[in-house]
DNA sequence: ATCATTGCAAACACTTTGCATACGC
DNA sequence: GCGTATGCAAAGTGTTTGCAATGAT
């Protein structure tokens, strides 16, 4: 399955950053564009791993630290569709989420019929949400 | 905010476990009839801590293995609705959860608006789902 | 010069594993 | 008696914290 990964440059990143009033670094920057470019929804450790091989340097430490500043601003969403690890959507479109059992993969699905436009249920204010599928994708059947 | 909790019997428990060729010993049963009696969704800890005082020997590795082995039979459900904890809802009638994020508070929401009767999409099979939906409950609002 | 970011190492919390003991049919 | 369940302790995993070094304005 291959995803889109359309090219974003340096000067572009900054401006989102700066946008939110977070300071560009280099790190921040290569974070976001891997983000940006492999919408895989990666693991911390796989953005680590992947950017590791680009900036020697890079620690672990600085991976979390940027996540939690990208999430904060809320440029990236936390996905917890496999209850054992979290992985990290920069894809501001709202749309659910397939993870299949067999492969793994997961897939986003923009279907309307998964998209709710509520302000309350049951009395409660509702702020955001998340539709987690499970199941057998098409290339595991 | 109060939960329904039925009182169950020891006798109606071993049932239900035998029925998933599951051995009823005391912990198990116990584990069940947390579960049943108070559907409030709790974490391991939670469980174990309640257990613990009416079973001193109890130990949390009980509780992660009876839970697994309530998973796998699908007595019960993982909830991943806040990212940084799981959580067991033996609650087998479909349902979405809300998370109040002033109050921690998680409800049950069983507006049929929220409910999918699926089995495929985008060619994906769908086998199972989980709606989360997060914000301000109706009491701290 | 000052303040923010980075990155190492240590600490932490949660979960799993290995294994000896105890239990149940 | 044999196979399973339990529970302790140790190991493992993922994440956070403390802090010194570095970098940016």
């Amino acid at each position: 399955m291959k995803t889109k990964q359309p090219k974003f440059n340096i000067t572009e990143l900054k401006q989102i950053l700066q946008g939110y009033s977070i300071h560009p670094s280099h790190q921040r920057l290569q974070i976001l564009m891997y983000l940006l470019e492999h919408k895989t929804h990666p693991t911390t450790d796989i953005i680590y791993q992947f950017l590791a091989k680009k900036i020697p340097t890079l620690s672990k430490t600085t991976v979390y630290n940027t996540l939690k500043v990208f999430l904060a601003q809320g440029i990236i969403v936390e996905l917890a569709i496999d209850e054992h690890e979290l992985r990290y959507d920069a894809n501001i479109k709202p749309h659910a989420h397939f993870k299949c059992k067999q492969c793994g993969q997961i897939y986003d699905v923009f279907a309307k019929s998964l998209l709710f436009n509520m302000d309350f249920i049951d009395g409660h204010q509702v702020t955001a949400y998340q539709v987690y599928l499970k199941g057998i994708c098409k290339n595991c059947l």
